[in-house]
DNA sequence: AATGAATGAGCATTCATTCAT
DNA sequence: GATGAATGAATGCTCATTCAT
């Protein structure tokens, strides 16, 4: 999904044939990598033109501010993110399978997709987000929250609020990656043997 | 309103005796409180000086440029928890106590500064930091890894890699306070409540 | 006022076309303008564009700082001397030939092109200036020595180091030329009665 | 005349003892030095406070304002020519001599306060001058054109328009000065040398 | 007199956005 | 649709000047 370089001559293509990259996508492309990189607020709108082999006014026919554009891009992962869990998360499942679920489809998104995860969890979005995206993380939560609210009222997970149960998880998710990022830690396979330890930390302590 | 050194005590003064607030700490302070606020990239040199109510010019009496501004305030923070944390863990003791220790000190922190601890937990500051800045936040690992492998050595703590643990333990602390300001999750003793959860998270597994 | 690239003979235009006079050719006319009346450090980028009846970012889109528009300038100016010197000074004439053709080509121009011809000589350009634009000085010095030392091989010019001569000839020029600018001196055509005058100067005393 | 560095605790003195240098004139210097270096736009009153070891406030006590300040140096040293050409230039006697007279006085000048020559010839006043500082001005203009004046009525000088020849030889003078600073010439009895060719160039062309 | 912190207008430069081509 | 020159408000920073000490 990470792009570089794109054809010099924007625009070209075969007739009748969808086009590869559309202009669009070069653009949502070039903006998650300096984001990622540079920051939101870091990032010109010339810097992710060049990156994404384009005008600067062409980014303009696809998004209308350069808050629209921040937007698209949370918009577009947080989505991709959101709808892999509602898809891969069996709700009816006991609370450790579903959190093996749910565990193992933000390893598989944060390994394939670094750039992407970073971004949405690393920065601070309160700047450009819309309604939309707000109502995506909170999909999420609910999801998470409905995980551990049964697995609570099977004996499998510890009395705590789950809200906060939820925010230890999902925050030792994100400084695992974070130190990964950063290089403090070794390769992806430590989510893995991360996942364990988080368990023990939701599950009910044995009596 | 007045002169120059930094005092660590601000708020301090005698009776009749000239404020101790000079200029450096409103600075800082308001630098802290927009910074936090709306990221050091979105915020201007003027929207700092307003809030410290001092001209801009004031500003760079103090400090020579923004990156400057914005590494003062992560040292004068970071200094403070990293001095904090090795005055009051003992790095002698079970790791089961010096953890809590460590998770007293951390709590107490985010409570009393919160918009502090936001500043240097939840916001990117590869941009300005600079080397003491960076071998502050080394020596706050280092106690904390020491804590775990002298717990691992022990038997306390499970044997999983000690970067990876501290990862997901700091990385829970820091998901609990971001939890806490966005209104998902109620008061700082809940901070309290997940230690436990999270201890069972580092501690050896029952057999 | 539309697009890029220079035009050696500004002005010049087909009817109908769109005026050559591009945004480059319309700030580089103003920023000679107001260097000369108010120096090069006493000169904004904003009265310089306003000057020219663009906008203060235009000139930007076509010199990365206003040290590039100070050299430019002199660049391109000092080129025009140095080319027309070049041109029109026969090497291979008697020196009192290419004595008077050099001093016709800077008559010429410091008459055509008054604010030019000030701003590169009556001004300090230190600060700006790069090695390209010392170069062309160069350039005009070494023809001129080549003119004094071959006159003084035939006997013509006087013995004195040509450095000092070349000194003594332009910078009396120079004089008349400023004489001119502050009214202490009346036409143009004072240069053409200097000449012999200064030609006096230079030739071998008769014995 | 050049001074550089002053003691660090400026305004020390012994009881009683005139002061040595103050701070009036320790400014004075330090600004025809950076003046000088790097020209009036181009230099900040605090830099002019660093080199005279004063603190800013201190020039203000001295000099109203930095146009002032420029006036005064400009002032100082025209003065110090003009006294000195005044006192020096037999104004009764043959055009030769006034003329080795007056430019015996130059060369003394510009030889022992280079900077002080520079300042005054290589750079554009106009921003800050007073009517005093051009009145000082023409006062030598007037001896210069009376000397060529009476030279020309004893058929001693050529019968060209005085205002000429004087800018002719003042700025041969000061273009050999140019060439001394920037290193094109060598030692300064060139000064000397060039005085009989500067003569050749005013005296009355034989028949 | 001397000091230097404080002021705020002004400067060079950047950048989101527009629009003629 | 795509381009990139043009715009001008906003940014980080400087600097002449003031004034409490």
């Amino acid at each position: 999904m990470r792009h570089g370089e794109r054809e010099s001559s924007a625009g070209r293509r075969d007739a009748g044939a969808p086009p590869v990259t559309s202009t669009r996508e070069a653009v949502l492309d070039a903006a998650l990598a300096a984001f990622t990189e540079r920051t939101y607020g870091g990032t010109s709108m010339a810097q992710v033109a060049e990156r994404a082999g384009v005008a600067v006014g062409s980014i303009y026919r696809h998004f209308p501010s350069k808050e629209a554009l921040g937007n698209a891009v949370y918009l577009h992962w947080k989505r991709r993110v959101v709808e892999d869990v509602e898809r891969e998360v069996d709700l009816g499942a006991p609370a450790r399978v579903a959190f093996s679920q749910l565990w193992r489809v933000l390893t598989r998104f944060a390994t394939a997709y670094p750039d992407a995860f970073a971004f949405l969890e690393h920065q601070q979005h309160e700047e450009y987000l819309d309604g939309e995206s707000r109502a995506l993380s909170e999909r999420m939560t609910v999801i998470a929250v409905d995980v551990l609210v049964r697995g609570q009222r099977a004996g499998e997970v510890r009395a705590t609020e789950p809200a906060v149960l939820l925010a230890l998880a999902y925050g030792a998710f994100v400084g695992v990656d974070k130190a990964l990022r950063t290089g403090q830690a070794a390769p992806a396979e430590l989510f893995v043997e991360a996942e364990a330890a988080v368990w023990d930390m939701l599950r009910a302590p044995s009596p």
